[in-house]
DNA sequence: TTTAAAGCTTCCCATTGTGGGAAGGTCAAG
DNA sequence: CTTGACCTTCCCACAATGGGAAGCTTTAAA
């Protein structure tokens, strides 16, 4: 292996280190939300120690459930010297709405079946108010 | 076109009675949810009222959120005759935890979202405690 | 009757994010 | 020098849905 300089590390340390497994480093790398690192002469893959922060900044994005494209944005918005913090705060309440937005879907859902279920008596017997319900009108 | 007796019809029809594209019981009967139907001579699907029915069932259970396996189950459970409601209303109950399950989890989300928005002046500055805690650590 | 539109068929691809696995090259330790 | 752990690329899978192409059938209008 060639040696490189500093604390470098191939991808399976990265992912160690960053909590990001190493198949999704080389996805993120494929879709061009991470950039194409060095690699060594027999063509592993060369990562440094920010590259593993980066993946920390992604694998934490994901955890609030941003999407990928959101990522890729506030990723560039992170290492912009020039950016207006307005962007970013724009892209999280527009992402709040969306996570609300989603959670009444699955309360209504939620409030729906609780309803059925109360309904039906749950025992040995086939009369079902939960199936006569999806299957009505 | 072969004749066919009664009130039956091509899927454009059975999809527009029942709410389900086209495209949507084609799959369904290739994943075996849906039974395979009768053929034309030339081909084409034939439904009858009670396909169109069983779809609006289906249909309704995606609607409360429902996965493909479960409502095969459901659908079976809902054309048997010796079915039991208990086993009926434990699949509902289940499936009623995952959806709190998943609405605690994007209200985490949303959560530490609105605590980290709250604190980013949203201006001009690059300065960006989102992208701060995103970082951090 | 002929023709054009609409509808049907199958097959393939894309999405989102993640994982599994195969086939084959590489590195380190025994 | 062998073995095992690690790396590479490539393909497949999930769940549920949609888009679209190529080609055949039915229907409605001219």
């Amino acid at each position: 292996m060639v040696r490189t300089m500093g604390d470098t590390m191939n991808i399976g340390r990265a992912a160690k280190l960053s909590g990001v497994s190493a198949k999704m480093i080389r996805h993120y790398e494929s879709i061009g939300l991470f950039p194409k690192p060095l690699r060594t002469n027999s063509g592993y893959r060369i990562y440094a120690m920010t590259d593993v922060h980066t993946l920390k900044f992604v694998k934490r994005a994901r955890a609030l459930g941003f999407s990928m494209a959101d990522i890729k944005k506030l990723v560039g918005l992170w290492r912009s010297k020039t950016r207006e913090s307005a962007q970013v705060k724009a892209m999280a309440l527009s992402h709040i709405q969306e996570l609300e937005q989603k959670i009444q879907e699955l309360k209504s859902m939620s409030e729906a079946l609780k309803k059925l279920t109360c309904h039906c008596h749950g025992d040995e017997r086939p009369n079902c108010p939960i199936l006569d319900d999806l299957a009505s009108e």
